[in-house]
RNA sequence: GCCUCCGUAGCUCAAUGGUAGAGCAGGGGCCUUUUAAGCCCUUGGUUGUAGGUUCGAGUCCUUCCGGGGGUACCA
């Protein structure tokens, strides 16, 4: 609970709301009517008349006459109020307000004899008393004094995060500017917006532990969706040829700088075209992206990264030996092994072949890849939604990953469709998951048979949203791209 | 999950094992061009929680809660 001190400002402003009220003034307004925001307050706007709504974020409160800095969506200006000008009652009004309250102004642009671009306030308007206080926080030359340094706090109050580092809403104003921009990109291709369910009887798509959730009036366990991809493509069978969903996905699994329970995918499908389609079509999202953001290049956790290029695409045999001086046959169970063991790996005697190969990928390729490289050709163990190649190589699929910066931004393939593979497909994760892989998925029937009625050639791509939200926003961690990020409940 | 660090007033931070303090915010006073406004006075604490060691614990030990960083799982 509170305690004396915070009880004390409380009650002093709940003084303060009574006085308001006893002047005939409400104390929530319900509307103002502005006619400039703090942003637009030039020197061409000087002597003109202007009406401005905002926060009040400092007060410099003496005597008849004061100063005091509000805040809007745009920015802050700073407004002088004196006695003489609004009158006695208006100004009475204003010795009520704090740091942390809403207020419109009415009054005339003026420069101060310190040349600082001010209101001359002629009407103050109480819109929204402040009662629990902001953090003061008091700022000099652009240097912030009194900053609330607890990371906590900012992602448990967010808006207070906003308020006092007002530079948080960029990160969510750039966020929202990359998923439109991927948005009008398909649009543009004529895909198809779709919606698919949250809660799913069997969840598949991906290798995750899912949320389990239960139907009271169906008396029936659902699990919150790890990936979209299973209805999506019953979509294709059902005669889509371009569809995709900027979904939230759930994954029961470890939080940290990279990961949240909840985050957003897109995922899309296109019939008629395979992997090699795809990795084109990626790359063009990935450019446009960054020009619709006005970004040529990235630096991004210190490295320059180049977009101009076209990005490389190399199999994981060629990224191994670049990066591990190893030249092994991916096929090979004991020339992988050995490679393990000579990198000094933390390996098994019985690991699979493609864990293997996926823990020389992890530790000692995919940090390096820099600069956007498609990883491609994965093996088919760990691919159980993707065709295998085309040359008749059954060990490895049509698959690529895109690296930038040494993290993972986007997963396609062609997808699978030879009913009869894909069968066998799940049954292997079955089997997984009876012998305890808890991130193997379960056989689902509904989605066999909609391949079994016939799906085209498709192809498909996972793109993690968050994930290109931290790159085009310069950040490592995944809680300054999603504005909420899961927190543990405070008892 | 594991390792590690952190938690003192609304905010930022002090306090060899020895009376819990300061600045800002808040309250009162003065103040009609200030901008981290200023000057004088002043309120505010079960030191995250529960236990232990000790004559004495914010400080040392243990439990729990929450968080940061790392690591694992995760693609």
């Amino acid at each position: 609970m509170e305690n004396k001190s915070l009880k004390q400002i409380i009650d002093n402003r709940l003084e303060k709301l009574k006085k308001i009220r006893e002047m005939g003034i409400e104390p929530y307004a319900y509307s103002f009517n502005c006619s400039h925001s703090t942003s637009d307050i030039t020197e061409e706007l000087i002597d003109k008349r202007v009406c401005l709504a905002g926060r009040i974020m400092a007060l410099r409160k003496m005597g008849k006459a004061s100063f005091s800095h509000i805040q809007d969506q745009h920015g802050k200006i700073q407004f002088y109020i004196a006695r003489d000008d609004v009158g006695e009652e208006n100004y009475n009004l204003f010795k009520l307000t704090d740091i942390g309250d809403f207020v419109g102004i009415e009054g005339k642009v003026f420069k101060t004899k310190t040349d600082a671009l001010t209101i001359k306030v002629s009407s103050l308007t109480m819109l929204s008393k402040n009662i629990k206080p902001i953090p003061d926080v008091k700022e000099k030359d652009g240097e912030k004094f009194n900053m609330v340094s607890d990371k906590e706090f900012r992602y448990r109050k967010r808006y207070l995060d906003m308020i006092i580092n007002p530079e948080t809403k960029e990160n969510y104003v750039k966020r929202s500017k990359i998923v439109n921009s991927i948005r009008n990109f398909l649009n543009e291709h004529d895909y198809i917006e779709v919606e698919t369910p949250v809660l799913q009887p069997i969840y598949g798509g991906a290798n995750a532990k899912p949320f389990k959730t239960y139907h009271n009036a169906l008396d029936q366990e659902f699990f919150l969706r790890i990936a979209t991809e299973l209805y999506l493509k019953q979509l294709i069978v059902g005669g889509f040829e371009k569809v995709y969903e900027l979904s939230k996905d759930f994954r029961n699994e470890g939080i940290d700088r990279s990961h949240n329970p909840e985050f957003t995918m897109l995922e899309f499908y296109q019939a008629y075209s395979d992997y090699n389609f795809m990795m084109e079509f990626v790359e063009e999202m990935f450019k446009r992206a960054l020009s619709d953001l006005n970004m040529k290049a990235i630096e991004w956790d210190g490295h320059k990264i180049d977009f101009s290029k076209k990005f490389a695409r190399k199999t994981m045999d060629q990224l191994i030996k670049e990066h591990t001086d190893c030249d092994i046959d991916l096929t090979n169970h004991s020339e992988v092994f050995d490679a393990c063991k000579k990198l000094n790996l933390d390996i098994e005697e019985d690991d699979s072949l493609a864990s293997l190969i996926d823990e020389i990928m992890r530790r000692k390729v995919e940090p390096n890849l820099i600069q956007p490289t498609y990883v491609i050709n994965h093996p088919v163990e760990i691919s159980p939604l993707a065709k295998v190649k085309r040359d008749g190589n059954n060990n490895f699929t049509e698959r690529f990953e895109l690296f930038i910066a040494g993290m993972e931004f986007a997963n396609g393939f062609s997808e699978l469709n030879d009913p009869i593979d894909q069968r066998k497909r799940f049954e292997d994760q079955s089997m997984k998951k009876d012998s305890g892989d808890e991130e193997a998925f379960p056989i689902d029937e509904n989605f066999l048979e909609a391949i079994e009625i016939g799906m085209p050639p498709t192809a498909g791509v996972g793109i993690g949203i968050d994930r290109l939200v931290m790159l085009l926003i310069d950040s490592r961690w995944i809680r300054d791209a999603i504005i909420f990020p899961t927190l543990k409940s405070l008892k």
